[in-house]
DNA sequence: TGCTATACGTAGCGTTGCTACATATCGAAC
DNA sequence: GTTCGATATGTAGCAACGCTACGTATAGCA
């Protein structure tokens, strides 16, 4: 999977993730290699700038917590961060549709 | 269509239109919003350095042609180029793939 | 003592698409 | 005849984003 790809899409990623519940990074990163069978594989540097951007947003909202003597930061969705995750849910649909037309479809043969 | 999204999926876009036969610039504008029913409307600002970065790759090739007084750079597809769209077809097919699972799948209750 | 897993963080980089602007020709409108 | 829009290409500079590479720290095990 390309780097340059997943552009513009991990926001998504992330916020649903956190639909199944509050969770740090490192486990939002292990779930997502759960959910895509290990082709998402993402690394702690862009995971954790990406929260602090949602945090940043108001589409997450993080508090810590200490257990087995490790500190994590604790993430969930706020009712600003649902509605932007269904929002980016329609885009993605589009997005996908739009793309896939364009890359199967035929196109019309040049008049050159 | 944010701008974001489109990163890295650009060139694809490019390489598949010119599938169709050899085309200009301004013509692969037309033809994508002709292909996405007026979704995607690309500045020239983003094709046309596109173009370049192609065809510096090889995976293109430009010439120059004048018609009706204007001067147009034809691209057309070379090898390199039929073979890197059917690689990212397949990249693409599953990119959207993942993304999709992971957008749609109920995440596993997070156990906090 | 050292290694691995867990857990968070940031500085800096490279790529990319977009905005804004510049240039030039042609045809139609006024 | 000049202005305007469509056609056609180009570049400089910007902002955003994900990644690499590093650093910090604790827990558990060999």
């Amino acid at each position: 999977m390309r780097a340059e790809e997943l552009k513009g899409h991990l926001d998504s990623l992330l916020l649903a993730t956190l639909e199944g519940g509050p969770r740090h990074g490192y486990a939002i990163i292990d779930e997502l290699r759960r959910a895509s069978g290990g082709r998402l594989d993402l690394p702690t540097g862009t995971i954790y700038p990406a929260l602090h951007r949602l945090e940043q947003a108001r589409l997450i909202a993080g508090s810590w917590s200490v257990a087995a003597g490790r500190r994590r930061r604790i993430y969930q969705l706020t009712p600003a961060g649902a509605r932007a995750l269904a929002g980016k849910r329609a885009d993605w649909r589009e997005f996908a549709a739009v793309i896939t037309a364009a890359l199967e479809a035929r196109p019309c043969p040049s008049p050159a």
